[in-house]
DNA sequence: TCTGGGGTCCTGCCCCGC
DNA sequence: TCTGGCGGGGCAGGACCC
């Protein structure tokens, strides 16, 4: 624990809702849920104003639209929401050269480190204008904590939400904690928080109490050490910048379970082939290839092989992932499928061609033989498939996705209300105009075309000195209309 | 009315070699 | 020479996180 509070963890409020919010005027101070629309999709966020109507992330989306039927129901937009993270993480790096980012939403910034803050007035001073400054970058809002270690700063910032901040004094840790939910801190799951209730332990202080022996003898070393450790207040984890992906994967849950066995075979064939893209992307390529399989009653199974050496050839993994598939038994129904690769490296093994001639050999000992052209187009089962097949051949549908931008000749740029039936509505606004009016289309309206997002903030703030003259002057040079000094 | 997708870390078990 | 202990790697599953 260091004396000062000077590591700052930033979260930003309800992201991808607010994203949405901001991007399209008519729905701001209105309940806005992102996630999966599929019949088996969950909520990834909703705004404040659907929070209060009970929905909450990983709610399955059938359950939030009994809760909340008048809200606005959307796709995520991940290309929209990395612009703006990478707008925020530029400004995080301009504070310290130590900047962990959790996700696109979140991350660590060790102001001592980046010399902007060595104690308490410093680093809520900095703060208050990060969080001044993100607003007028992307027009979101973001809450700080700020504490002396990692895990304290997480649990003030969670405080602080909404659109505020939170600096733990020194010395007040232990006080903060005690009366808190064991479910406050991290590592601390379902499972866990109901291992720990039946031992009589609900909150904070009942884990320090107990004493460390105890909670491993509940929870295991590891967890049992780090959860007493926490308890306490004590967590010297470092902020990490550069953190190394261990493992690439892709999956998919399919809106109708899987039965045809060919059909479960050339799925994975075609996961394969994305972990792959993937992991060439990221230049690297990986020695495990794992297999998973999720059966119709929810129950998961993994199963694993590891190469001789590491590889990104799409054949000898979709050769692994389809060996794999042969020790699974499928009757019953495939909810979900997933291949991966773990054990990454920046190199691949020269002697692929080995490895290729292993696994023909494997394939022929198996037995058994490829689908024919003719049994994998008779092979079709659910619409999961098509979402996943890309963009040549996709149906006139899903080019108008909930959420998405449009641009037509005559009205200008709107979004994708809603399509159906032969036709598509669209309401025409931009971020920076006054909520718009609706019109609706026929899907295949040459006139209208899918867009590119628009910028949340049209002029943005210049913000290209701060933080210059940090920390020596406290009056700080932001040019914003607030006046950030402190209190 | 059920339960996404992308990850990380830990544990327990088995096997193998020393 | 046989056996036991031990460590490491591979594998499966579970919990957790956003």
């Amino acid at each position: 624990m260091r004396a000062a509070p000077t590591i700052l963890h930033l979260d930003m409020d309800a992201f991808y809702a607010s994203a949405e919010q901001a991007a399209k005027p008519s729905l701001r101070g209105k309940p806005v849920v992102v996630g999966g629309l599929g019949m088996r999709g969950v909520v990834a966020t909703a705004s404040y104003e659907a929070r209060r109507l009970g929905v909450h992330s990983a709610m399955p989306m059938a359950q939030a639209r009994r809760l909340a039927p008048n809200a606005a129901y959307l796709v995520p937009r991940f290309a929209l929401y990395r612009t703006v993270s990478d707008q925020v993480m530029e400004l995080l790096g301009r504070l310290s050269p130590l900047v962990e980012p959790l996700s696109l939403d979140e991350a660590f910034v060790d102001l001592e480190a980046g010399g902007v803050a060595d104690d308490s007035a410093s680093a809520r001073l900095v703060g208050e204008q990060l969080r001044t400054v993100i607003k007028g970058v992307t027009g979101l809002s973001g809450s700080v904590g700020l504490a002396g270690s990692k895990m304290l700063a997480k649990i003030a910032s969670e405080e602080a939400k909404p659109d505020g901040l939170l600096l733990i004094e020194p010395g007040t840790e232990r006080e903060l904690l005690a009366p808190m939910p064991v479910r406050t801190l991290a590592g601390v799951g379902p499972a866990t928080g109901d291992h720990l209730r039946r031992a009589g332990m609900t909150v904070v202080s009942h884990l320090a109490e107990a004493g460390e022996a105890e909670l491993v003898r509940l929870l295991g070393k590891a967890h049992g050490v780090a959860l007493h450790r926490m308890a306490r207040g004590y967590d010297d984890r470092p902020v990490v910048a550069e953190r190394d992906a261990k493992s690439v994967s892709v999956e998919d849950t399919f809106d109708v379970d899987l039965h045809d066995r060919v059909r479960v075979r050339t799925e994975v064939e075609r996961l394969a082939d994305r972990c792959v893209r993937r992991l060439r992307n990221a230049e690297r390529s990986g020695r495990t290839v794992v297999l998973k399989v999720r059966r119709y009653d929810f129950s998961t199974l993994t199963r694993s092989e590891t190469l001789r050496g590491p590889t990104d050839d799409p054949t000898v993994v979709r050769e692994a992932a389809a060996r794999l598939l042969e020790a699974v038994d499928t009757t019953g129904g495939v909810r979900l499928l997933g291949v991966g690769v773990t054990g990454l490296a920046d190199f691949t093994q020269e002697d692929l061609f080995a490895q290729a001639a292993d696994a023909e050999h494997a394939a022929e000992e198996s037995a058994v033989a490829d689908a024919t052209p003719e049994e994998r187009d008779g092979a079709s089962e659910g619409a999961a498939g098509a979402e996943a097949r890309g963009s040549e051949g996709q149906p006139a549908a899903r080019r108008w996705q909930a959420g998405h931008d449009v641009q037509h000749d005559v009205h200008g740029h709107g979004w994708v209300q809603g399509s159906g039936v032969g036709r598509v509505t669209v309401r025409f606004e931009e971020p920076w105009t006054p909520p718009g009016r609706v019109r609706t289309f026929l899907v295949g309206d040459p006139a209208l075309r899918p867009a590119d997002p628009l910028p949340l903030v049209r002029d943005p703030v210049d913000y290209s000195s701060w933080p210059a003259s940090l920390p020596k002057s406290l009056s700080g040079p932001v040019p914003a209309e607030e006046d950030e000094s402190s209190p």
